[in-house]
DNA sequence: TTGCTCCTCACGTCACGTGAGGTGGC
DNA sequence: TTGCTCCTCACGTCACGTGAGGTGGC
């Protein structure tokens, strides 16, 4: 029994640690540590060092496809609960939740917004 | 002679106070002093408080112009040092800058990015 | 005295980046 | 010893917001 085994290397579906979530999801170690710091990740401690389970795993996923939605990790924490409450998995609710629309406004506010800097932008070349 | 006068409150092209540049052109008090601060205007001073002349006017519209087209500080403060050492009156030369080829494609790729999430976000509807 | 306007710190926000300085196992 | 991975502070970035605490002239 080696470390790949205990760390899961060579298991699929089981215990991660920061480096492994890092490169498969191509974030910083910052960046989860961060998230962990803002409630958004609980990953278990084996010493002092970082272990991400696989729901974990779901849960990093979720906030990457939420953050490129543009939700702030505030809002994405809002969901987070949500969905612990709920007993869901996490990822599977976005249809549900009253955040999107308000996100769809918002975001066509910005598309307006950049559309106008472009249109004078191009009077400028 | 009162206060109006030497404030120029009634003498529009003279010199202004931070409240009147604040409320004329719908920015806070704190933004006037934080474009200070960065090298973006340079009121002069009646003892403690701030005097802005009409070129500091047109340094601020000419900022503010540029922040809806989505410029950071650091790039106006480049363009506006550009157009000082050029000896030209702030706001004239866009059409000559080559940042605003570099803004056209930052802001495509952003509006693709917009897009990209909206598409995803109204399937959740 | 009240009320308005001006001021200077200086901490808070947002989502991290970026060292500094140290540990553990091969 | 070198090299890799992990860690904890803690300051820096961006463009300000937001008090705290004080001044000056009507």
């Amino acid at each position: 029994m080696h470390m790949g085994e205990i760390r899961g290397l060579d298991r699929p579906g089981r215990q991660m640690t920061t480096g492994e979530m890092s490169r498969e999801h191509q974030v910083s170690l910052r960046t989860l540590r961060f998230y962990e710091d803002r409630g958004l990740l609980h990953p278990l401690r084996d010493g002092v060092s970082r272990l991400y389970s696989n729901h974990d795993r779901l849960s990093l996923r979720f906030i990457l496809r939420c953050r490129r939605l543009g939700f702030t990790l505030s809002q994405i924490h809002d969901m987070l609960d949500k969905q612990l409450f709920e007993g869901e998995t996490p990822g599977l609710d976005l249809s549900r939740d009253k955040k999107v629309e308000a996100q769809i406004t918002h975001l066509e506010r910005r598309r307006r917004e950049i559309d106008e800097a472009l249109t004078e932008l191009r009077r400028y070349e």
